[in-house]
DNA sequence: CTGAAAGCGCTTACAG
DNA sequence: CTGAAAGCGCTTACAG
């Protein structure tokens, strides 16, 4: 645990040249970096980040806002939390990991944030954790949209949840399918409140009623024991038992489009041949894996993260210049072998 | 942004009283304690935790260390850093994502780590990081055996990966199987190797012979678009095309376990009456929600997260009194439906 | 129970 | 290009 003033005595240098070594804010002759950095390597010196944090006032780490609760990462979490860590590593910061409950925020802080910035993930509404970014003045950005009254301008990433819905939509009408069943997320979910309404009326525009039966929400994340069989059940129940004429099944990840395959191939049909499966985002890898490979739409998460961070970034000043508050990630849509064209089938006969 | 002066200046006390108010460290007045307080929270003031830091020579963060690379979470992944987050912040402890790449290790330290202490997941033979560490004089903890030179004694946490495959082999003879083969994970882990001689010694001592094609390696993690079929192919491989006689199947995760399922299901078999399917750990409720659920053995790695907190606490005396330095967490099967008697089933003829 | 002062290990104007 | 000195915002013996 050798110090600056250590160094700056064996290498006959000013602590503030040690630092200017170390740091590069300022040139320095290549004689006394040599003889700076020899030493420091004898020693075994590197500068204390607490220090140079409290006099630069900079954490050089940005914190990631989780909710906690029934804490489960999705593909999409890992990944977008892949591509913030790694854009954050790119621009020399670190991310800190943030547990505050979404509710209930009791001590909310003992000390300061040890952080320059924040990536808060599912805000909800009225979001207590955006509350208290504002009044500590910490920049944060938000992945999807911020709720919370007295807050006017905030910096987001998203996915256009409305438009991808559409374009799924549009994707599998254009194959022929009319008869579309829908497993959405959490009916909490800010995103599928703005998926279910954008299903509706994609279909509507394209002539189609949407029944009730077509749309179902996964419920609320139980104790995993109690945990239902969600896209299994509801496959069996509406295909199986309530003789439903359903040629595509929307599931809203990969989980829950491997558990509604299962159930087309206990019920005797097949995939794409029968039903048709069209995944909402999912881990890529496992949809390659699935036989047949799962068609999806990449909602991008990597790239949301990276954004995000870029997006932090530009507000610390790290990054020059204008930018977007809000950025739209474009989803993909991934064509794999769970989708069948009907059309073509028909007009094959 | 206040500071403690100010706060000192209004509540007309010394700074230290202001800092005896919010550490707790020594007794106060009420009455000096309240006006303290009233008088911060006036000023929006909290502790300033770099320069708290600072003189304490504590940053009350920890480090989590994963590899990076061909970086993706499964479930026990998720379920371990889940346990890691929860036991840290009941010691007021945060997490400190680290992406310390496995090797080539460019610029160490530019700075010193602003942690406390480090939880070093999957250390690899001759780990990198795990020198950094022992280097910088900070504390650790690994997920399994560490295997450096020059490193003697270090704290870990770890299933007994032996102990586990016997487990599963005695539950699955016992059940009647003596054709199982083992969808293993990629060759170069540690646990794959000590899986796999376990695995082979466990059939062995109960008079059975592992041939080869009984024991297969997911491959290694390739990009997306390339990722093998593993689990699926294997199984349609091994029972439909070569025709061996396989009643049990060993994944080594969830998602393999699904992919095998799902062959299963297309070779017009079922689970468990015709095959048996037996997962290593993986997520309960995805396996809940398969059909039929799977059984498995649980590695409890949130138990193994939250105890190598623990491990790191008694290193950094947050925790008091002897501990073992080696913590081995057992292996507990779940039981579900995708494993059948099959001694049973001939009774019944 | 409270205060005054030194110090944690750096960086940063200010001079030269 | 380099040095001397002040200061970042706290905590902690030391006195009382």
């Amino acid at each position: 645990m050798a110090k600056i003033d250590d160094v700056a005595r064996l290498a006959k240098v000013s602590k503030g040249t040690v630092s200017n070594v170390f740091s590069q804010k300022r040139p320095t002759s290549n004689e006394v970096r040599e003889r700076v950095m020899s030493v420091s390597r004898q020693l075994n010196y590197v500068p204390n980040h607490t220090a140079r944090s409290l006099v630069t006032k900079k954490t050089m780490a940005i914190g990631l806002t989780i909710p906690h609760g029934s804490f489960f990462f999705s593909a999409f979490h890992t990944q977008f939390i892949n591509g913030v860590i790694l854009e954050a590593a790119y621009y020399g910061y670190r991310v800190l990991l943030d547990i505050i409950p979404v509710h209930e925020v009791k001590t909310p802080f003992l000390t300061s944030y040890p952080i320059d910035g924040a990536v808060v993930m599912r805000p909800t509404a009225n979001d207590e954790r955006i509350n208290l970014m504002h009044m500590g003045q910490i920049p944060f950005v938000t992945v999807g949209h911020v709720m919370n009254e007295n807050i006017e301008h905030s910096t987001s990433v998203d996915n256009d949840n409305v438009q991808m819905m559409s374009n799924i939509c549009e994707y599998l009408v254009g194959k022929g399918h009319t008869d579309i069943m829908f497993l959405n997320a959490n009916e909490h979910m800010t995103v599928s409140i703005d998926r279910k309404a954008s299903f509706i009326q994609a279909m509507k525009v394209r002539g189609l009623d949407v029944e009730e039966y077509m749309i179902h929400h996964k419920p609320p994340e139980l104790n995993s024991s109690e945990y239902m069989d969600y896209g299994y059940e509801e496959t069996i129940d509406i295909l199986g038992k309530q003789k439903k004429k359903v040629t595509a099944i929307i599931a809203d990840d990969d989980r829950t489009a491997f558990s509604v395959l299962n159930a087309i191939k206990d019920l005797n049909l097949s995939v794409p041949g029968d039903v048709s499966i069209f995944v909402i985002c999912g881990d890529n890898s496992m949809m390659v894996q699935s036989n047949p490979s799962l068609t999806s739409m990449d909602l991008q998460p990597s790239e949301l993260g990276a954004q995000s961070v870029r997006l932090l970034m530009h507000q610390l000043g790290v990054l020059q210049g204008d930018y977007d508050e809000n950025i739209i990630v474009e989803g993909k849509i991934i064509e794999r072998n769970s989708v069948s064209t009907i059309g073509h089938e028909e007009d094959r006969k």
